[in-house]
DNA sequence: AAGTATTGTGACAGTAGTGTGACAGTTACG
DNA sequence: CGTAACTGTCACACTACTGTCACAATACTT
């Protein structure tokens, strides 16, 4: 999965910083000194991420950030703002122009990282519109239909979504608060029991089938998808 | 969860600031003056997070730093770089050396504590993630098991946690105590002879695939997981 | 060799974590 | 509207795990 990055910053000394540390971690770096270029960049293709600094000697960042989201077609890219402001009002200004997360300088590398390599699983998994297949099951997220060994599963848009992303992060375990944050959205106030009953209504609906093993249960940590 | 922090800097006057104001927040304050007496405290047993002053008496602090995250089983530790000077150079070096965040002297205790704090609360819900491999076992904390020469090992959650925490601390000696603080957590209150039932389950467990010689009676000190 | 300290082991009760059925409130849709 | 489907929550059942003990086995001491 190597994601493009674009780093949108003037001052030269930080730009190589984050082009260093950004390339470091397995992703391509795009450098961009202002939004004009920026904007060129975006235009030529998509990056995966946009890394955007506050201040810019043409247009401010938040202003960029904005324009992105008013646009169809980079709406859903995620964005990280960088500030040197560290007083909330500016933060809160930084998300609600709609960026996913911001940092502010002097920050730390590492946690930098941290936060692309958040923000990009986060976005990953809403990408993929394929379908998916795995050990005779097949979701198609398109017709939002699910075959089992060629007989329907019929399942409700929870169970749906749930599904969906088990199929498409099989083998790892995941908490009930993961998935809370995943399958529900990450703002949603829910008991985390509930995960337990959705995942008893898949199994149910996956039982016909013999399917249901396919979801484990793995004591004290969480579910998993897995063929095995 | 009272997380252990070792402070490590030489001014009497700032290193008693420090212990107060982190044991006023309900921390453990471990304290060092100097870079071998720091070594000495992480050897003995490994701190959640260093307070690192930038000049100490013996050794450059970004030295330390740049040790700890050579060392496997040190790796993972957060470390707050504390230094006087604010020139941007500086700065950059200690990040780049491994620091999770810096603070410049004079820094206010408020600051101090939500800087601890936001790095504790990264830190902590993710203990090393990478899967770990040793003398034909693997064990993989995303999927949450394990293989024993290539067929799975069935632990419980403690027996899990317990093979983890030796696999990423191999060959040195840990006593029941320090086993219960790194394991079980430091707040828990439990008999140390627990220790020795969960190490037979563990045993139990590695013994169809040959591997329970791995873990290591040491009479009179503790346990070792060691390859020999 | 006996005596003492330390560790291994089997059993067991209590408990935390999970499965399951039922139900009321909500939304979707004809 | 009225009905059907879906959702979130609860109570209860059930299971696996945990911590502790008593006693056996072992290593060390004198």
């Amino acid at each position: 999965m190597t994601a493009n990055i674009l780093l949108v910053e003037d001052e030269p000394a930080i730009q190589e910083l984050l082009a260093f540390n950004v390339t470091q971690c397995g992703f391509r770096a795009i450098q961009a000194r202002d939004v004009a270029s920026a904007t060129a960049e975006i235009n030529r293709a998509l990056p995966d991420l946009i890394l955007l600094d506050w201040m810019l000697p043409d247009v401010p960042g938040v202003e960029l950030a904005r324009r992105l989201r008013a646009d169809q077609r980079t709406r859903n890219i995620p964005i990280i703002m960088l500030t040197a402001r560290t007083d909330e009002r500016d933060k809160v200004m930084g998300l609600e122009s709609g960026a996913d997360d911001y940092i502010t300088k002097p920050f730390s590398p590492r946690e930098l990282m941290a936060r692309i390599r958040a923000v990009l699983r986060r976005r990953m998994p809403q990408m993929s519109e394929e379908t998916v297949r795995a050990e005779g099951l097949e979701l198609s997220p398109t017709t939002h239909r699910v075959n089992a060994n060629g007989s329907p599963l019929d399942l409700g848009p929870t169970e749906f979504r749930l599904l969906h992303f088990f199929m498409t992060h099989a083998e790892r375990v995941y908490s009930r608060a993961q998935l809370l944050d995943q399958v529900w959205g990450d703002h949603v106030f829910v008991e985390e029991r509930t995960v337990d009953v959705h995942i008893r209504r898949l199994r149910q609906a996956m039982e016909p089938s013999g399917m249901d093993r396919l979801v484990q249960t793995v004591r004290g940590s969480g579910y998993r998808f897995s063929t095995s």
